[in-house]
DNA sequence: CTGTTAGCGCATTCAT
DNA sequence: ATGAATGCGCTAACAG
């Protein structure tokens, strides 16, 4: 059987609660006596029963995570990464995650209330939020410790913690990127009214105005390559020079238009999902390790949000994408 | 504060001991007692602490399983998917999901160790398994419940609970439907060794040859778009009527040959992922709600392993995709 | 700095 | 069929 707190005090020749001091607040003990607890703790390979602290605290140490309905690929990719970034960075902090689903909002609520108040999970993690969220609100007022993956898009929303991905600076360094070998680059992107999508629409314009070009060649359509590739064959007609996006999937269908025009402009996604790697595109990485750790962090009392800077990751491809860079700092991660 | 067991016990005017029995052994209490004991559970609205429970009993009625690094996309949205089926099924039969990362295989089979010796979950879910896979044999040498997704490939494996994809299955049943359109039908997959390829291509060469057609268009490349796409141009070339594939990534690479050379067979996936909704290609379904539903089946002690027929999911697409099947069934499903 | 006492909430003996 | 005791293993109070 497994070795328990009294087994490692009799071992040391100390009592159960100096070796439970020892394990959760090793500097209240003394030196030689916290080594020889130490000592019969290797000893008996002794590791805490989680279930008896649980009990006694009230407290899991674990993170709840809701498993999104995989609608599109694209989506479910991006979320899955972002799990696995916090479950591991989490393991690494001795913290668990647990996972449940919901069929909406409410249910989710309910069920996360459900998790906290049975001390399963006593934080959790909001992913997708979007305009008015409920959710927000309504776990703000019951007090349990969340953090949203996604930053408040109104004003009304209840003061909290956040961490997101600043998308503006990732189309902006992409369109630098496309700037340097042509002049005429165009955006293709969603309507206008999701947050997201604004933003990434900001950052491919703010570059061209900074270099003094037109922010003329502007598309906006569904989330659906066969609609992209229909606008991008209008944009190349138009001159375009390279192919901004404020999705790989909208970059997929862009891909399509070059394929059938036997163009040859770059084209940039946005997500670098397995879909750009396949392709050969270069895409934006929305470094969900780092929004990972900076949720962790904001778990764990640093009281502000984060926006975290995504990364371009270029590709090169013997028909698209950009050259890769003179310097180093290039790929290490493309498809196998 | 929340209701206790005694709380209970005091308001149905009975002693803790008969509210437990009322709770988990409701058949040797009396009617009249129960009855009570439930109006007083629904009056304080108690529920068990869980903690406490799994201290006593050294259970957690909870399943782990590893959230693999998601490398290409593809894949990575299957056991999305399948983790989703699986933890929503699990909550149906009060039982929560675990997820835990790990480097590598013998990473991981020391993780589950470490998880079930803490009783932190006590069955597990093995995906993607391989040839001579050492979990399997690590996992059961130590006699830690588990299934696995994925059938045992080679003999000396020992014998364990499984659950798989008929991928045969799929693929014959996508090829009869292909033969119903032209007599051509090649297949596009992987090099021989990896087991689920070659039961695919069998599938394919079953229905070939179940209606009197040579199994001759046959090509094998990588899981790579591009090699798909130089691959599908011969076959193009050779006359092929239709092009079943080993993967949605392999069809991704056969629609841009066909884009290229303005072809119009149809061209069915597998997996059914957001590119095939995407870009609206017909696709296998891999059914994962069933294979979910027969895991959480075999961890609650039904002894069979189970073969999961997967599902054809017809697209009509203007240039791609079988046509719509004439009977409903279709559809529901598609991309937003 | 260390040991003693107490109890978290539950399920499992045993009695009755 | 029900009730009384016991302890799962741990940590929070206090006392020394």
């Amino acid at each position: 059987m497994r070795a328990t707190l009294s087994d490692v005090a009799a071992q040391a020749g100390v009592s159960r609660q100096t070796v439970s001091n020892a394990i959760n607040t090793p500097r209240i003990v003394h030196p030689a006596t916290l080594e020889r607890v130490m000592a019969a703790v290797d000893a008996l390979g002794y590791s805490p029963n989680l279930h008896a602290r649980r009990l006694r605290t009230s407290s899991a140490r674990t993170i709840g995570v809701r498993l999104e309905p995989v609608a599109d690929g694209v989506h479910g990719v991006l979320l899955d990464r972002f799990l696995h970034a916090v479950t591991e960075q989490a393991a690494r902090l001795d913290r668990h995650v647990l996972v449940f689903t919901a069929d909406d909002a409410d249910d989710e609520v309910a069920t996360i209330r459900s998790l906290a108040q049975r001390s399963l999970a006593d934080a959790f993690v909001l992913t997708s939020t979007d305009h008015r969220d409920r959710r927000v609100d309504a776990l703000a007022d019951s007090g349990i410790p969340f953090v949203a993956f996604g930053r408040p898009w109104d004003e009304g929303a209840a003061p909290h913690a956040w961490v997101d991905v600043d998308g503006r600076a990732g189309t902006r360094e992409a369109t630098e990127a496309c700037l340097a070998i042509g002049d005429r680059v165009a955006f293709l992107g969603w309507p206008d009214g999701s947050g997201a999508g604004d933003e990434r629409r900001g950052g491919w314009r703010d570059a061209m105005e900074a270099a003094g070009m037109p922010a003329n060649l502007d598309r906006a359509v569904e989330d659906d390559p066969a609609e992209a590739q229909d606008a991008v064959a209008e944009l190349l007609a138009a001159g375009a020079t390279a192919i901004v996006c404020a999705s790989d999937t909208l970059a997929l269908g862009a891909i399509g238009a070059l394929s059938r025009a036997d163009a040859a402009v770059p084209v940039v996604g946005f997500d670098d999902t397995g879909v750009a790697a396949g392709l050969g595109f270069s895409s934006v990485d929305q470094s969900l390790g780092d929004v990972a750790a900076a949720v962790l962090g904001l778990l764990h009392g640093e009281p502000d949000h984060r926006l975290v800077t995504p990364r371009l990751h270029r590709r090169a491809h013997p028909r698209w994408g950009l050259p890769a860079q003179r310097s180093a700092a290039a790929d290490g991660k493309d498809a196998s």
